[in-house]
DNA sequence: TCTATTATATGAGTAGAACATATAGATGAG
DNA sequence: CTCATCTATATGTTCTACTCATATAATAGA
């Protein structure tokens, strides 16, 4: 279990140590690429400005961007104009939008089933304040 | 990313072989064990009985359970009592009770932020069925 | 007595993410 | 011009949660 619960220390929980939800960066990142193409280092800033995105590490989001290439998710290719060193610059295929969609879905059955674990301890701890619960 | 999404072969996706979620099973069993005592087979029997939790490792159970004890959350004794081998049957601590509130309130805000990616999602790809998005 | 069932436990391997660091071109200060 | 800084991409290593495989043991029934 991690701090964020208790403040109890160095245990383990369903967070990463960044406090979020594996695997919710990925989506994110097809997500912003639908809307415009865009660089490595500007969707790192992209994400920094959602409170629910921030923090990720710019090595994994490489690692990911790449592998979405692999994976023909994404196209990329460089832009030299501008200043500062080359970018490369990522666009989303059309296989990435359905998988898009395809994460979509299975984001929103994940959060069906969030939903019922939460419904399923309020039934067991209805008629219970917080404070009474503790 | 699996092939739960697409039934491509060989990704990598945020779940688990399983298709289940990271850490979605430690709750469930804190909630199981809030309402009666029981010991780690019947615990697996009761997860295998809900859609949401089946087909745990019963190796990973155990070790669970283990930690859980470890941390505090729960407490074990023998029962000797009945058919086949001792069952150690475990029941939950005050602690245990205050973990799987908090544990409840991390859910939560976990599924806030699931939805407001998909807010985002579907605001994106507002107007268009699910057939002209492919 | 041999096998199946119930029950708990541990060893080894894997995958995704985190942490740390490397590389390199462009830019501006002095 | 040269040194530091900023922008940008990339990689090596470690960590951790989980999975897969297997071990152990008591009891029950054929």
């Amino acid at each position: 279990m991690c701090n964020h619960h208790t403040g109890d220390t160095g245990h383990s929980c369903s967070c990463t140590p960044s406090g979020r939800m594996l695997g919710f960066i990925q989506p994110w990142l097809l997500l912003l690429l639908s809307e415009e193409s865009a660089h490595g280092y500007e969707l790192l800033d992209k994400l920094n400005q959602n409170e629910d995105t921030q923090g990720v590490d710019p090595g994994f989001l490489y690692r990911t961007l790449r592998q979405f290439e692999e994976d023909g998710l994404l196209r990329s290719s460089w832009d030299v104009e501008g200043r500062g060193p080359a970018r490369r610059v990522y666009e989303i295929t059309p296989d990435g939008i359905e998988y898009l969609h395809a994460w979509a879905d299975h984001i929103r059955s994940t959060r069906e089933r969030l939903g019922r674990l939460l419904d399923t301890h309020e039934s067991r701890f209805k008629s219970q304040t917080t404070k009474e619960r503790r």
